[in-house]
DNA sequence: GCCATGTCTGTGACTAAGTCACACAGGGGT
DNA sequence: ACCCCTGTGTGACTTAGTCACAGACATGGC
């Protein structure tokens, strides 16, 4: 899809390193990036795959997480709206193929670019090898964190914290499967259920099936805050 | 110190992204380059700490860990010969803080260049891109893979795992304590014990104090094979 | 409205991993 | 030879993870 007068406009509204008017990504952008629509659920990228097209997201998001051999998973990073997968770039510039999986969580809409261009505007424009080398730090400090939380930390307190974070953008009753918390995390079903039923009889949360409600987050965040 | 034409040898003999003499990293390279020398147990960059060059190591190791706060440490990867932390570019290049401890696991010496530059040398040098990102993809494989462990695989794997590595590269006997591997993997001095005194009743290790025999090599390269 | 099926949750029994405290052995320095 | 430090082993305990199974709930088809 050619990318008209409107659509220029929302590009530069949620991808910011497009914004500078004297950068000629601007020029590069437009001429070749385009609008892909992907619906919730679609896998973009296999483990072992390679990558033809860096895409950056306008809405939605997508999850990338690892998956064990015994069915576990553990979500590395998501990436959301003027943010792109830095796996896909870390592909399309050093042809190593992608370690993971990447799926849409939500209905995704994202302007697409060839693997060609992404390398080429590096030499060509600071202001895309910023947003680049901004991403790549952001994902490694990411998936650093997941080392660190899955090493250092309980998982008591790590379910505490998802909650809060949960909590932080959808309000106070979280529509949200303990499988899919397990998923999250790295561990078992059984053992978000027994945790969550701990949070339950100290009075944190009220469980029902497919949600949870938080009735005290303030205990909460102290529980993830602790040591 | 200088580089004289005897260094330049060893750099182009070390660092490849250095030997393509039609490329202009060439001579930014040597004219910017300056020789450190670090002694075992030197630590290079702390958590939290910013990064005023970027170090290419030309012998030696470094090791890039994390360190929890009750003392608890794993290793995210080591840096060797012709390579540089990609933590510290990444610092460098989108100026956020180091988000983990390095420290020199032996005499280390290392080409040293400025920050200035690390960024300056992208857009105008193809082979040093290629250089970065095969670094940023390698370390976020490596990253990543530290994860996979921690998550999917048991205890008593990893450290069969561990031991094998290390045979590979010096022999049948280790010279290591539980310490080591412990912090190496990222769990208790106390389990790496017990695992050990395991692998030692089936026969597979000798262990004294400081040391690791491996009598059956074999018996552990199936063992940390096993699903 | 009822029934079947699939999904979600809870639990028991077990193993694996991690923590804490403590004791002992070995090596190095004086 | 003695002292101190480091490395190791072990017991007792808690936390986390696995496996199997049972029950509740939601959805879709008839």
């Amino acid at each position: 899809m050619a990318i008209d007068s409107n659509m220029r406009a929302r590009l530069a509204e949620q991808i910011q390193c497009i914004r500078q008017s004297d950068d000629p990504l601007n020029q590069y952008f437009f001429e070749k990036a385009s609008i892909a629509n992907l619906p919730k659920g679609q896998h973009v990228c296999h483990e072992g795959s390679n990558c033809s097209h860096l895409a950056i997201l306008l809405n939605g998001t997508a999850r990338v997480y690892k998956l064990g051999e015994n069915g576990k998973e553990i979500t590395l990073y998501r990436v959301g709206p003027g943010e792109s997968c830095i796996l896909t770039a870390s592909c399309i510039l050093s042809h190593i193929p992608f370690p993971a999986f990447a799926i849409c969580e939500t209905d995704v809409e994202a302007a697409v670019v060839p693997a060609s261009d992404v390398r080429r505007w590096l030499s060509e424009s600071s202001a895309w090898q910023d947003y680049i080398f901004g991403l790549v730090a952001t994902r490694l400090s990411n998936i650093i964190n997941v080392v660190e939380d899955v090493v250092f930390r309980r998982m008591d307190k790590r379910i505490a914290d998802h909650l809060c974070n949960r909590m932080d953008k959808t309000g106070h009753v979280l529509l949200v499967t303990h499988q899919e918390i397990a998923s999250e995390l790295g561990t078992s079903r059984e053992v978000v259920s027994r945790i969550l039923k701990e949070f339950e009889l100290d009075g944190m949360i009220k469980v029902t099936r497919g949600s949870i409600e938080l009735l005290d987050p303030e205990k909460l965040h102290q529980k993830h805050s602790e040591r």
